[in-house]
RNA sequence: GCGCCCGUAGCUCAGCUGGAUAGAGCGUCGGACUUCGAAUCCGCAGGCCGCAGGUUCGAAUCCUGCCGGGCGUACCA
């Protein structure tokens, strides 16, 4: 949690009339802590007059060391700077005005240059596992985005062939980033762009024209530059059969359409079904012709004319895109009178905004990071700004098998695709390792290791955890242990749960909600599972060390209690990145 | 040439909105199942955080330069 000083400001503004709901929400201990701090610490920014101190932030974090207290804070050395005197006196000055009036704390310390280090009672966790189990799914979810409309674009591969290894990566990021914003307040579309114009579209509908000759017995070149993968000789044999030979040399001008449509249709409806398979779903598909049909190139480039970033030079029209940090501007028509892909892209993103929405995210491959500038240069000389587009470059997957490359060429047609990655390893496993890695890294995908049901997989080791947590609860009811407050909300007593590990695992439950908030701050997914093998990790441990249904009735009913909100955050958390939470394995 | 991204343990990577002793998985080696699922757990070993400066009370984290790798650099889509 981090506040700024006008954060300060604004809380205590707030905070004379309102209650706490106005503050982010996070781990109920957290949260409490947070606002005593706030409390001790508003009396000395006032005393100090610093209205130009907004750069200041503090942060509260867990400590490494467990001598460090459970929470500790670094305020006192961040203020040094505005107050001018020293961190541990000024430490002194905040904790003394802390005002524990639920008694939290255990006891506070000043450490070290003038740390607060803040020690917790242990029955204060507690409150932790019944904020989640009082409401499971709605656990980590917050009001962050407070309404916000948000569309997410992504995949958007163009109709030409399958979906290869890199769109899943980029498919498995767009989805969970959309359900992260999604449970962080945020009203969020999923959107796939089609780019079903251009000459590539006319590309694709030769390449079948000529297949199919070649397939009806016709003897054909077939050109440099066309789509010849394996699956443009299936889409020739339908063609046959729905088709027969009747298009048997006809003038390739005068049918072209017919191929055309046919290929990018069954291609289209293929790229839906791999999806599909990979559980994702799209609340709109964005059809580019669709944008010439509306003849919204011209209206955009006269809208940006109209702010005078549009001029003409050699014949071509230009968009001054240098007025925004862009290193050279950008051709919209060109001299031949046809307008580029870009123009188009500018238009779809001005009806992204005309739509309604208020912030746009692109995910994108890497190899187009050169387009970022002109883009953002784009929507500000539509009059929007800058951060209201959030560019993702997603980076290179390296498909491996037992930790050797397996040779692609996109060229010739030859690579692996999403569907065959899915059926091969599964779209848990897929989805799981395309989100292990930030989307900044190339990733290493071991078809090998995904299959590999065994501790060698990520997927697996949680899953794992999930099943067994399912299983314990299947054991407690044959011992006819009484787990009805699972339903009814009325939880035995926790006071037995004391063991430092049993805190831990409280506490890094605690921490959930602040995991989900980051990965929507910054828009990194990664987080959920590298936070996910943390906490199955610990439950791992702790359960080879302790015994959950045992003889004391109360210490089972307590420890019953944390497993089941253990279960609940692995499975809140699976659901955000659409990985299955099995009951058994 | 210019621009962007990346250099952290043997390998693959977290940590990067600056904080106290830099982490995980895999791999090596050695241990734990008559007891809730051993797809699990415990332990050992492993590091000038690419190099050099700078800012700071404090730098893996921010700035500059260099080295190494990837990508981009069209009146292509």
């Amino acid at each position: 949690m981090i506040i700024t000083v006008r954060q300060y400001k604004e809380f205590r503004r707030n905070h004379q009339k309102k209650s706490k709901e106005d503050l982010p929400k996070m781990s109920i201990v957290r949260s409490r802590i947070v606002r005593m701090l706030s409390g001790a610490i508003a009396p000395l920014i006032d005393h100090a007059h610093t209205s130009s101190a907004g750069s200041v932030q503090v942060e509260l974090e867990i400590p490494k060391i467990p001598e460090h207290g459970d929470f500790a804070t670094n305020v006192a050395l961040t203020l040094t700077r505005i107050l001018k005197r020293n961190p541990r006196e000024i430490a002194a000055h905040v904790v003394e005005g802390l005002k524990d009036e639920s008694g939290l704390l255990e006891r506070v310390e000043i450490a070290g240059p003038g740390f607060i280090n803040l020690f917790v009672k242990p029955a204060a966790w507690h409150d932790i596992l019944r904020e989640i189990l009082s409401d499971p799914s709605g656990y980590g979810r917050t009001d962050l985005g407070r309404g916000k409309r948000v569309q997410v674009e992504f995949v958007s591969a163009n109709p030409t062939g399958p979906l290869h290894i890199g769109h899943g990566r980029g498919a498995a990021i767009g989805d969970v980033l959309s359900n992260v914003l999604e449970a962080c307040g945020y009203r969020v579309d999923k959107e796939y762009y089609i780019n079903d114009a251009g000459n590539q579209m006319d590309t694709l509908g030769r390449s079948l024209y000529y297949r199919y000759q070649q397939q009806i017995g016709e003897s054909f070149d077939f050109p440099e530059g066309h789509y010849q993968g394996e699956y443009m000789r299936e889409l020739a044999g339908e063609f046959i059969r729905e088709s027969g030979d009747r298009y048997r040399k006809a003038p390739l001008d005068e049918v072209l359409p017919v191929f055309t449509a046919f290929a990018s249709e069954r291609i289209l409806n293929g790229i839906r079904e791999d999806l599909e398979a990979f559980g994702i779903g799209f609340d709109q598909w964005f059809s580019e012709k669709s944008l010439h049909e509306k003849d919204a190139i011209r209206t955009t480039i006269e809208e940006m004319a109209s702010r005078d970033y549009i001029y003409i030079h050699e014949g071509a029209t230009w968009f001054r895109s240098t007025a925004f940090g862009d290193e050279k501007d950008r051709v919209v028509i060109r001299a031949n009178g046809v307008s580029t892909y870009f123009a188009a892209d500018l238009a779809y993103h001005k009806d992204k905004f005309d739509r309604g929405y208020e912030m746009v995210v692109d995910i994108w491959g890497a190899d187009h990071h050169g387009y970022v500038d002109r883009m953002l240069a784009g929507i500000q000389a539509m009059g929007r700004k800058r951060e209201d587009l959030r560019v993702i470059l997603v980076q290179l997957v390296n498909l491996l098998r037992a930790g050797k490359p397996v040779a692609m060429s996109t060229r010739a047609g030859e690579f692996v695709t999403l569907r065959e990655v899915i059926d091969e390893v599964g779209k848990d496993a897929a989805r799981f390792i395309f989100l292990t890695r930030r989307t900044d890294s190339p990733l290493d995908f071991d078809l090998d290791v995904a299959k590999m049901q065994s501790n060698d997989n990520p997927v697996f080791y949680v899953q794992y955890a999930h099943a067994r947590l399912c299983s314990i609860f299947e054991v407690a009811g044959e011992r006819g242990i009484p787990c009805d407050w699972l339903e009814s909300g009325n939880h035995p007593p926790l006071d037995a749960l004391t063991l430092p590990e049993e805190l831990e695992i409280i506490k890094f439950l605690g921490e959930y909600p602040e995991i989900i908030a980051g990965c929507s701050a910054s828009l990194e997914p990664h987080f959920i599972p590298y936070y996910l093998h943390e906490l199955v990790s610990l439950f791992h441990r702790y359960y080879n060390r302790n015994r959950i249904v045992g003889d004391d009735p109360e210490l089972t009913q307590a420890r019953l209690v944390m497993a089941a909100a253990v279960r609940e955050v692995i499975r809140n958390a699976l659901e955000l990145l659409g990985v299955d939470a099995p009951r058994k394995m």
